[in-house]
DNA sequence: TACATAAGAATAG
DNA sequence: CTATTCTTATGTA
């Protein structure tokens, strides 16, 4: 039996975002570059021998919470259900652990490693870099310990957007 | 099993 | 600023 994910696409500033859910809860936010990306997007679920449905009206109250968030209202994931489909136990631990950052908040990689009792900060970064939960796991909250942004897979320039989108500084 | 890689950090020069 | 070293999960062979 298949599991089955409705999905829905979703405008904002940057471009657009790819929203997917279970009957279990989120499951999938990524941002959109190109059609090359929904291309791969659509090849991960099928290598998963997942089922790919178009119905927004599933999504009416996540899209609610991003078109919020867009805005520049302060919104709260945490409360969502979501529904991971793709990482190792270690990545759904420092997923987990990244989702409890509150807006407008900043956090070092290291911050991380300590709750975790490790020093391998880099593998932090690396399990945020497989994040598959766009915004939903604010990894775009965590920068390195000198201030700097470090990087991010969906673009610095995303990320930039984010943070002024936070602090309410959205006017450029 | 062995090795290279990664969105880091701390330190020395 | 750059170079070096430490660290650890992960992917590849």
């Amino acid at each position: 039996m298949k599991k089955i994910f409705f999905y829905t696409i979703l405008r904002f500033p940057l471009g657009e975002i790819f929203l997917a859910k279970s009957c279990r809860g989120l499951s999938f936010v990524q941002f959109i570059k190109d059609r090359a990306q929904l291309e791969k997007i659509a090849e991960f679920f099928k290598e998963k021998d997942f089922s790919l449905s178009l119905d927004e009206s599933k999504l009416h109250q996540e899209k609610k919470l991003f078109y919020h968030y867009f805005k520049g209202e302060k919104e709260d994931f945490t409360s969502l259900p979501v529904d991971f489909i793709s990482g190792t136990p270690y990545q759904r631990k420092v997923w987990q652990e990244a989702r409890k950052i509150p807006f407008g908040k900043t956090q070092p990689y290291r911050f991380l490693a300590q709750k975790l009792n490790h020093k391998g900060y880099r593998s932090i970064g690396q399990a945020l870099a497989r994040n598959p939960l766009l915004i939903v796991i604010p990894c775009h909250r965590v920068l390195r310990s000198d201030g700097t942004l470090g990087g991010f897979s969906a673009g610095l320039e995303l990320k930039k957007f984010l943070l002024r989108l936070e602090r309410g500084e959205n006017s450029n």
